[in-house]
DNA sequence: GGGTCGAAAGTTAGCGTTAACACTTCCGCC
DNA sequence: GGCGGAAGTGTTAACGCTAACTTTCGACCC
C-alpha cells in the first residue's frame, strides 16, 4: 500500500548527508563550502562530488543564523510612485545590481521607502540588520533615508551623489561635469555658435553638475555666457518639451542644445519639430543617459552615456566590501560619447 | 577605562530577553508572536510592551530554519534585457507587488531570469526552496520558466494568460477582450465608422484577446470586418509608428484606431501627426494599459485602465494562500475606460 | 470528592550551519 | 630523538526560534 500522494517532498540533503555521502566530517565539508582552505585535495574532491550528487545547496537560514548575517542586500525604492514608473535609468540599474550581485549569490530584496509610512514600516526591518546592506538610488532627494540608515549602523552605497556630504557617505556616479563637457566640445568643435541647455533640477541627479560642465567649455572656448540660453526642467518628458519651447521663444538664433538627460531631450525634439526646426541642420541636439529612449526617438539621439554596468557593478562592489569592514568611498566613473544623428 | 570604540553593536534582544522583561517563558512569548491564541489578556499585554521597550524584532533566519519556510517570496525577471527596460507597466506591477507583500511582512526577492544561463544558475536556489514562491511577469513567452518552478514544485502566480494551459497554473489578468470591447463600443458609439486596430503579437501579454474584442464589436454592431484595417506591431513605440503609417497608407479613411498599447499608441499619435491629420477630429486614438505615457502624450491618451494595484494584491494573495496550500486560481480582473483627448 | 476537560503556561528538542577548539599526523630542525 | 609548528580533520557548542510535549490549575459535572 504506497503513499497516494505523488510524491512528498522529502528533505532536502543537510550537510550531513553530503559528510557521510564523502566520507568525512561535517566541518571538513564545511570548510570546502567557505572557499576550501586547510582541505586536502582528496578531501575536497570527495566533498564536491557528493554535493554534485545529492544536488545540496546551503540551507541559508541555517547559515545566517549562526554567522550573524542576513546574506542579502536591499535596494531601496526612495522615489515617489510616479517618478518611478517614469525612470528609465532606475530599470537599468535595478537589472545591474540583480545580475552583480547574483554573481556573488547574494539575493537582492526590494523594499519600497517612498513615503514617509513605508519608512517607518522598514526602520526596524533595517535597524535588525535583516539585510546587511543596502542599495540606494538617487538618494538626492533628501536625506531621510540616509538618516535611518546611518542610524541603523548598515552599510549603504549611493547612486549619485548625495546632498548632504557631511558624514562620509559611499557613492558611485557618473562623471557628469565632464561628460557635459565632452558633448559641449563635441557641438562646439561641429561649428555650432549658440549653444543653449536644458539643465535639471539642482537637487536631482547630476545635480548642477551638467550645467557646470556646460559652462566649462563656454569658458575653456571663450563663448560669453548667454543666461536667455539657459533652461531649467526636471528630467520628464514634458518639461524638456516646455523648456525648448521657452528657447526658442528667448533665442531664436540657437543652433544647438545639450539637454541634461535623454527624456527631456525627446521633449526638446518634439518642440523643435513643432517649430518648424529641423535636427540637426537648424539645430543640435545632444542628450545625456543613453537610455532607451535614445534610440527611438526621430532623429536618433546622440548622447553621452552613463556606464551603468560598470555603476552596478560597482555599487555592488562597495557594498560588499562596506560589509567586510571596508570604510566608504566614492567612484566616478567616466562616460561616452555616443554619436548617432541628431548632432 | 571605558571601551574605546563608540557603541559597539550590542546584540539585538532575542525572544529570551522579550520573555524575561515580561515574566513570562519563552514559548509564551513565541505564541504572541504567532498571533497570540491561547494566551491570557494580561500575558498577552505584557509581552507586547516587552517587545516595545525593548525594540525586540524577529530573527527571520532562526524562524526560517525551524519552519523550514524562507519567509519570502521571488520575483522572477523573465524578460530579456532591452525588453525590461522599456515595458512601463513591469515597474508598475514590481512596485505593487513590493508594497502588496510589505503588507504581509514578506520580502520580495528579485531574480533574474531572463536568460538561459541565469535560470541555470537558479534552478538550484528554487529548488532548495530559498524563497517560498514566485511571482512571474510576462510568462508568456516561453515556458523554460514555468517547467523550472514545477520542476522544482514551488508555487507560482502569473501575471498574464500562460501559454501552455496544460497544467493548471495560477494566474492573474486583466479582462483583456472585454476592455478592448468596451473601447470599441466607445468609438462606435461616438459615431466613427472606420475602425483600425493595432494589435499586439498572439504570444505577448493579452495574446490575441484584445484583438478578439475588436473583432466582437464589430460582429455585434453589424459592421464588416476589414482586414485592411488591422496591423499588428510588438509593443514598442516604434511598431506602433510603423503600424500606423502602413493603415493609413492602405485605408486613408480610416476615422478611429484602437491600439493594444499605450506605448504603440504614442507613435501611432506619432504617424498620424506626421501624415497631417489631427487627433482626435480626423481620427480617434484609443490604446490600452493607461500606462504613465498614457498623460504625456499630446493629446493625451483615451485608454483602457488596466488595474495593476488589484492585479498586484491579487497575484499576492493567491501566491500567499498558494503556499499555504491552496490549489490554483485564476483570477480576471476588469478594466476602466479612462477617457482623455484623444478619443 | 473524584474525574474530566480545556485554557494557559512552562519545558525541551531540534532546525542546519559555522567557528572555536582539540586532536592527530607529519615534516623539518636543532 | 625530541620538539615546534602547520596542515588536515573531527567534535561540539552555540545561533534564536518554533512546535510538540508536559504541567498546572481551575471550572464544571455527575
Amino acid at each position: 500500500m504506497t503513499d497516494t500522494v505523488p510524491k512528498q517532498n522529502k528533505r532536502p540533503p543537510t550537510i550531513h548527508d553530503v559528510a557521510a555521502q564523502a566520507g568525512v566530517s561535517r566541518g571538513t565539508v564545511s570548510r570546502v563550502l567557505q572557499g576550501g582552505h586547510n582541505v586536502s585535495p582528496a578531501s575536497h574532491r570527495a566533498v564536491d562530488a557528493a554535493i554534485r550528487k545529492l544536488g545540496y545547496v546551503v540551507n541559508r537560514a541555517a547559515r545566517s543564523l549562526v554567522t550573524r548575517r542576513a546574506g542579502s542586500v536591499a535596494f531601496l525604492l526612495s522615489e515617489a510612485h510616479e517618478r518611478l514608473f517614469q525612470d528609465p535609468n532606475l530599470a537599468t540599474l535595478l537589472r545591474g545590481c540583480t545580475t552583480a550581485l547574483a554573481e556573488h549569490d547574494v539575493p537582492l530584496v526590494l523594499i519600497a521607502a517612498g513615503t514617509e509610512a513605508e519608512r517607518r514600516r522598514i526602520a526596524p526591518y533595517l535597524s535588525a540588520h535583516q539585510v546587511d546592506g543596502a542599495l540606494l538610488f538617487n538618494s538626492n532627494r533628501g536625506t531621510p533615508m540616509i538618516d535611518l540608515l546611518q542610524q541603523a549602523g548598515l552599510p549603504f552605497v549611493c547612486c549619485g551623489k548625495p546632498q548632504d556630504q557631511s558624514g562620509s557617505i559611499s557613492y558611485v556616479v557618473a562623471d557628469d561635469r565632464e561628460g557635459a563637457r565632452t558633448m559641449m566640445r563635441y557641438l562646439v568643435d561641429a561649428g555650432r555658435k549658440r549653444i543653449a541647455t536644458i539643465a535639471g533640477p539642482s537637487d536631482g541627479p547630476g545635480g548642477s553638475d551638467r550645467l557646470q560642465g556646460y559652462r566649462d567649455v563656454l569658458t575653456e572656448r571663450k563663448i560669453r555666457f548667454d543666461k536667455r540660453l539657459v533652461a531649467t526642467g526636471d528630467y520628464s518628458r514634458a518639461s524638456g518639451e516646455s523648456c525648448m519651447r521657452d528657447l526658442l521663444t528667448r533665442a531664436p538664433d540657437l543652433d544647438a542644445v545639450f539637454v541634461a538627460s535623454d527624456l527631456m531631450a525627446e521633449g526638446a525634439l518634439r518642440a523643435i519639430e513643432r517649430a518648424g526646426r529641423t535636427v540637426p541642420d537648424d539645430i543640435a541636439v545632444g542628450g545625456f543617459d543613453d537610455s532607451s529612449v535614445a534610440t527611438a526617438t526621430i532623429p536618433t539621439l546622440t548622447t553621452m552615456r552613463q556606464p551603468w554596468q560598470r555603476i552596478s557593478d560597482m555599487m555592488v562592489r562597495q557594498l560588499l566590501a562596506q560589509i567586510e569592514g571596508d570604510g566608504p568611498a566614492t567612484v566616478i566613473l567616466p562616460t561616452e560619447l555616443v554619436i548617432r544623428d541628431s548632432a
